[in-house]
DNA sequence: GCGGTTACTGAAATCGCTTACAGCCGCCCC
DNA sequence: GGGGCGGCTGTAAGCGATTTCAGTAACCGC
């Protein structure tokens, strides 16, 4: 059927239309099910596809119904396991619907933010997840504006036409907060993420809860970080040097955590036993950790399928019946904290 | 500029033709840089496109150039960090050339596989890079043959058009194996990754390394892994029912070593003084883990670019002058071996 | 002054589909 | 017998770019 070497012309809708005998209107109403086609006609047609090996050039269908059934996911920095995560939710809903995920990795940098999403405007991509988007709402606008659909995910851009869809960051850093000051800790540390709204999320969060339990707030003991192990890793090596009497911290994530830890076991201590350590995200990793590590977990999947599903209904023009979006964060208590010695 | 509320028809290359007073063909080697256009008219133009905010339209672009400036990678689980960072690479490298990437997760599922390549060659995707494919080679020659350049990752198809770039991991299983022998373990057990080429050659690389050194094989030494810290966790336990006396294991990939020493530390032994660990990738999370964990380093940026490098040439015309890349491992030598007691 | 380049330009065909529109046929119902 | 309708079909006009081809004007060397 096929000839190797010779790289045939694919085959066209015009050369099923003439094996068939019909009109290429006829193969199209029949391939796509749109309109009425006679029984033996239908079946001709599937003869044909089947003989030639057609299959319709989706660029040049593209063309005409102006849409490609692709999809763009905006997020910072897929190595972490959080946001493969949430890929995996997301692809597998794609799949389901026939859709195709183009996937752009923008590391919290705004120009490549902009520069991708004028991208995919030039590309037709039909609508797009943007995740932590550091980009000034004004200039999103642009693109809701002409019509291109975005839903966000961790930074709300405060357009009626934008949904924002998230955990409640600042009541997951609140409860990770509480839980460290009712094992009894006072000197509680923060590492924070990288310069985005997430991060002063959480920041906020852990502030507040500190606050509201009377301990006083003190600058020495935030740190840094920017998500990442190597961040969190020196965050907190130099939280050591500049409060050594802190007794807990709470990580910005997961991955932070796990670089926190391996500085503090570096410097001789040991975790939770002379600190304690909460995460943010509850990666599947965090159970495997040593110690496994108490952790406030996101829905990743939840959030995914959620974000996905609106933004499709979107793209077929359904209007979301609310814009924010908020999923109840849950505090996962594992071995990594213990009441202070 | 833009006409908030109204979705206006976006501009066309007609439009801007006729407001800089010129052709379509002229405005189009303009904006393409082919051909020579006069000075004046091309200010002109730049001015109009300025003006009426023109983006070309890259879906009836590629209808006549046949080309879509997107490439595909196919890959089996992109929560697995090592997958993540080869996207990375080959994410940076696509953006300087101005290529766009589909990233479709397999899972290791050859339907999927082949449904995913069916749906690129329609997408007419300029080409794919397909990460431990498991799908039998004659059915990907297929695509092959009908002009559609593929480089693979981790997975011999021996077609002489599709190159094959990869670590050599039987040498980097032997490496691994190697050391822990050099360092007096005889009773070393193995945990495989998922059913795939690539962990038949660790395996093979250990089982190399065993006989060479005169040790006795022993099928309760080798569990099956995934390459999830899950699973890893799982085949770890189950090892230590079947062969108590094991003193070292080499796990298939960083991941699954993690979850080994989760399961070893729960039964009350630990890292490395009673069992000592290898991994294979060289995670960035390798350096935190606890203990830091000894491991074979596989050069994923090296291979990401060398991969892209070959696949745009490919599409580009050029010919591969070889056809398998072999990268060479390397061990890395942390924490998590010694001496066994 | 003339032939031959060279620089530049535009009309129109084309890429491979979808779809509006019009037409045809057969049937049913007055 | 005629009007109306529903089912099915084909013709042809797009979609928005690129590119071939033919042609004009300016310029150069002799």
């Amino acid at each position: 059927m096929s000839t190797p070497g010779s790289r045939r012309r694919r085959p066209t809708i015009y050369d099923v239309a003439r094996l068939a005998g019909v009109s290429t209107a006829t193969v199209s109403r029949a391939l796509n099910d749109t309109g009425q086609v006679a029984e033996p006609k239908r079946v001709a047609i599937d003869a044909a596809v089947e003989q030639l090996g057609y299959r319709p050039n989706t660029i040049a269908r593209s063309l005409v119904t102006r849409a490609t059934q692709t999809i763009a996911l905006l997020l910072p920095d897929i190595t972490n396991p959080f946001y493969a995560e949430l890929v995996t939710g997301i692809q597998a809903l794609t799949r389901e619907r026939d859709y195709t995920m183009l996937l752009c990795t923008t590391g919290f940098d705004p120009d490549q933010e902009e520069r991708y999403l004028r991208l995919l405007h030039a590309k037709h991509v039909d609508g797009a997840l943007v995740d932590g988007l550091v980009l000034p709402p004004e200039r999103i606008a642009r693109f809701v504006e002409d019509g291109f659909p975005i839903v966000c995910l961790d930074r709300d851009v405060s357009s009626p036409d934008v949904p924002l869809v998230q955990v409640d960051n600042r009541m997951g850093a609140r409860l990770a907060t509480e839980h460290l000051l009712a094992l009894g800790h006072r000197r509680i540390a923060h590492i924070t993420g990288a310069p985005a709204r997430i991060s002063e999320e959480r920041l906020l969060g852990y502030q507040g809860a500190l606050e509201a339990a009377g301990a006083t707030p003190d600058a020495a003991l935030v740190a840094r970080g920017d998500f990442t192990e190597t961040g969190g890793h020196d965050a907190m090596a130099a939280l050591l040097a500049a409060a050594p009497d802190l007794t807990a911290v709470f990580a910005a994530n997961d991955l932070s955590a796990i670089g926190a830890m391996n500085a503090i076991v570096a410097s001789g201590r040991s975790v939770p036993d002379d600190v304690s350590m909460v995460g943010f995200d509850d990666l599947r990793l965090a159970r495997y950790t040593a110690p496994p590590l108490t952790t406030v977990r996101q829905p990743a999947d939840e959030i995914a399928r959620h974000s996905t599903e609106l933004l499709l209904g979107m793209i077929a023009g359904r209007k979301p019946r609310q814009r924010h979006h908020l999923f109840v964060p849950e505090l996962i208590l594992r071995s990594s904290t213990a009441p202070p010695r």
